[in-house]
RNA sequence: UCCUCGGUAGCUCAAUGGUAGAGCAUUCGGCUGUUAACCGAAGGGUUGUAGGUUCGAGUCCUACCCGAGGAGCCA
């Protein structure tokens, strides 16, 4: 069957461009209400869905039989006028001229997903179906827009992508969250759990930099906001410290909140998010430190102490009443990696700063000022038991030409749950990897 | 890994220890403006698996499998 033919094509998102114009809309069948006369396809292509409206007087026998006898998802091509109509969804609709059907989805084999309920489990086996439905389709356009707005900042900002590899030879933090790849034959290679190491080589090489890919972490988590298999954006600035990680981080929030609640309102709306939510996260954050944290935290109840790190409900006690995200910072040396810069004063916290998300979104990113001396650099491997050799590259980078820097991680997929207002952070990657998930 | 909850028709769910049911989906019939269309009819079941208690188990007990929510850990 030839796709061409002499109508012009348009998707439905620009049907509403070509009020009375003839057109042909290629897409698959969403739903459809009939009747003995008349009956309503109506056409999903990806990009919304317009009801076409086929009469049996109008049309040829067999093309209104074979319209009338559609099943869920077949596949066709629909050519007719477009016409503004206040009863339909959409407020546009299409007078059937003429369709090919591509694909007839055949009756003994259903579209599984009805536009009834279904539980998760069901959903989840069938997500590479279930990416068709309204909602899950925009919060993947909410996704792509998130990641376009990253980018845009970044790159208008003087940082260049340098993208880190994904087998690395050692652990960047620990050594219990990491993949192990068995291919490899002279040493044990993991995927990765963060650039950030890389990002320290790169930044000294290009000035500014940032890497953006996948990474794994092998942890048993099991909650609404963990993925085995996740998204981050990792930027590195040399002759930085802690202060412009907080003012970046600002910059870098706000203007992509600002992206997604200017280009994609239509999607907020089928997600039924709050926008005013979105609009009133605005410069300046709230600012506290880790100390005034725990403070306020035990007023509200929290049987946290100095030198712990906070769980959810600390988290979400934190941002309670807040329209806005929260940066806390200093936290206590022992908790944070061995890299993270003491500050001058208060050896006892590092330079680092976490932002937490209002509506209990958490952590969205976390970062902070980098040791920049060699000596206290191998003092910290030593305390924390890690083997010098390895990181002899890494050392390096404080050998020559070493400087105040730092830098932050951003997880795409909870900054994306934040935006779309959902439940889970399952539904901002089309196909999420979990602990009891791998398929499909 | 631990705690809690769940698993019955393709899907969502009912069913005092006593004959396994409804809505949706599918098929057939009706309807020229439907909005998760509606009206009428039909087909559809090894109640997650394996044991046990009982005259009798979807229901009670034990173990296991699968999933969901949470904790810890993190982005």
């Amino acid at each position: 069957m030839s796709l061409e033919n002499s109508y012009p094509r348009v998707t439905v998102a620009e049907a509403g461009r070509h009020n009375g114009e003839t057109v042909e809309i290629a897409g698959w069948l969403y739903n459809l209400r009939r009747g003995g006369k008349i009956c309503f396809p109506q056409l999903r292509d990806g990009t919304g869905i317009i009801q076409c409206v086929a009469v049996k007087s109008a049309l040829p026998e067999d093309l209104f039989e074979s319209l009338k006898n559609l099943t869920q998802e077949s596949s066709l091509m629909i050519r007719g006028k477009i016409r503004e109509e206040s009863r339909a969804p959409g407020g546009y609709e299409l007078d059937v001229e003429g369709a090919d059907i591509l694909q007839r989805v055949p009756e003994e084999t259903p579209y599984p997903i009805t536009p009834k309920d279904h539980g998760i489990d069901f959903l989840m086996d069938h997500r590479h179906l279930w990416l068709r439905s309204r909602r899950q389709n925009a919060a993947i356009r909410v996704r792509h827009e998130v990641i376009k707005g990253i980018r845009d900042y970044f790159d208008s900002h003087g940082f260049v992508l340098v993208d880190t590899p994904i087998f690395t030879p050692a652990a960047c933090e620990g050594t219990s969250t990491l993949f192990e790849v068995d291919y490899f034959e002279d040493e044990k290679v993991y995927l990765t759990q963060s650039g950030q190491l890389y990002n320290e080589a790169t930044s000294a090489a290009f000035g500014k930099t940032y890497c953006f890919g996948p990474t794994f972490r092998a942890e048993k988590s099991k909650t609404r906001r963990h993925l085995t298999e996740f998204w981050m954006v990792e930027p590195e600035m040399s002759y930085a410290n802690l202060e412009d990680v907080k003012r970046v981080g600002e910059e870098l929030v706000t203007f992509v909140v600002g992206r997604v609640s200017e280009h994609r309102r239509e999607e907020l709306k089928v997600l039924e998010r709050d926008v005013t939510k979105l609009e009133s996260i605005q410069a300046p954050f709230h600012r506290m430190s880790y100390d005034e944290a725990v403070v306020k935290l035990q007023a509200k109840g929290s049987e946290i102490v100095w030198g712990g790190d906070f769980g959810n409900t600390d988290e979400t006690l934190l941002t309670e009443g807040l329209d806005r995200p929260v940066m806390v910072d200093r936290y206590p040396t022992a908790v944070k990696a061995f890299y993270f810069q003491p500050a001058d004063d208060r050896p006892e916290v590092a330079l680092g700063v976490d932002f937490i998300a209002p509506e209990g979104y958490g952590e969205i990113i976390g970062g902070g000022q980098r040791i920049h001396s060699l000596e206290l650099l191998k003092q910290r491997l030593q305390e924390h038991n890690l083997p010098e050799e390895a990181f002899n590259w890494y050392l390096d980078l404080r050998r020559y030409g070493s400087v105040p820097h730092a830098g932050f991680g951003m997880g795409v997929e909870r900054f994306v749950a934040w935006m779309c207002g959902l439940e889970h952070i399952r539904e901002t990657i089309a196909f999420p990897r979990m602990l009891y998930r791998t398929r499909p």
